[in-house]
DNA sequence: CATTTAACCGACCTGCAAGTCGGTTCAGAT
DNA sequence: ATCTGAACCGACTTGCAGGTCGGTTAAATG
């Protein structure tokens, strides 16, 4: 009591890392085994033998199975959005070919041998759709930010010339999105080359079809 | 016995249009209601209770659950699938507008007012996808027969000089469809005017880059 | 050493929904 | 009139999964 507000104690630190280790484990296995099996053909024993958890560790963390999945969705999911189709969109060149190639490698079923799931976002949203109205915002949300952020890399990509001035971007938006999430669906076996090729060529061609008309001579 | 087989006699064949239009009642009901829903998230009673049946008479008709839904989509979403995407199709003019307006009228929310339920198969290929593998394998046997044809009137339309002969149509089918799938996700609240107009667009734009190069003079 | 408390355990509670089963109704056959 | 069986009823069984709760462990503190 020397009239300064303690710091935080070493100790209550330690115990707050390993509070958040376990939350990590939790949340981590979690999206794994959703994404495998679906959110609600998931039961949490599913996991938690997995982790050698118990349901009282579990309920320790979160309050609800529903409260833990928002956390897995703000965490991980959204994470995952920002760095495979976000991130990707801040250059300065020409915006088409890099959106072709940041869908082409977020519909790789996984990078290496680390975090080996795909990207998720469609069947969480058509499982949580008629489900429960809290998540789905939250997964819509995710889908609104990719949204904006397409929409704004297109109409910079008129600016500089790589598009033409009649295309509406957010027409443009929303038509790559509702493509790359029935992609998705359609990838039920994860890796099928054939389909992700034949996807981005089509994607190649209808591109092609957005930029200005060179003028004849 | 008169030495002829006995034709069905009157009274079975009541008993079993009897027996048939409970089966169809069913059938209409759970569609409806599972369109809404989702499967897993209807119970038989939230179907029975609306239609005054018992789970008796419900077991009297179908082996379970499952057996149930498989019925209804053999029937009914077969059905649907064929009148509203694949008739739609036999046509000698030019394909591509048709398969635009095909669309476009698959994504209204309902006709008229009866059978007001939009098309709904990538709701349930998602639903059944991690879950269901023989109810999955009949939804996709669907979009097989739809891709297939899609791909033969293009073929067609290839032949009739209406598309480019460099085009792919097994990818432009496939890109077709997953670009519907998609939106179907992206159109939860159902008749989104803005989000059907902003596709039929840009499903033009595409189709417009398969056309032939007109001859420069 | 005693005390406190975060982290965790696991048996149990509870609600829900699929499926069962013995019984009832009633139209038509004999 | 009686009988048969299809259609139907609804209370009950069963299993599952989310959630609860009293107890245990272990690390830090005084």
């Amino acid at each position: 009591m020397n009239g300064f507000i303690a710091p935080q104690n070493p100790n209550l630190m330690e115990t707050t890392l390993k509070s958040r280790e376990t939350m990590h484990r939790l949340c981590g296995k979690g999206l794994e085994i959703f994404n495998e099996k679906g959110y609600y053909n998931t039961s949490l024993d599913d996991i938690l033998n997995q982790l050698s958890l118990s349901k009282g560790a579990f309920y320790h963390h979160f309050k609800s199975k529903e409260d833990y999945f928002i956390s897995i969705v703000q965490n991980l999911i959204v994470q995952k959005v920002y760095a495979l189709l976000i991130e990707p969109l801040n250059t300065e060149e020409n915006p088409l070919p890099i959106i072709v190639e940041s869908l082409e490698n977020a519909l790789e079923p996984g990078k290496k041998n680390e975090m080996a799931y795909g990207f998720m976002l469609n069947d969480f949203l058509t499982e949580f759709n008629k489900r429960n109205e809290e998540i789905s915002g939250y997964l819509k949300d995710i889908l609104n930010v990719w949204e904006v952020n397409l929409v704004s890399v297109l109409k910079k990509g008129k600016l500089d010339g790589y598009i033409a001035r009649h295309v509406d971007c957010e027409g443009v938006a929303t038509y790559i999105i509702a493509s790359y999430l029935g992609m998705r669906s359609l990838m039920t076996d994860s890796s099928n080359r054939q389909l992700k090729y034949q996807y981005a060529q089509q994607l190649k061609h209808y591109f092609k079809s957005l930029e200005p008309q060179p003028v004849m001579a």
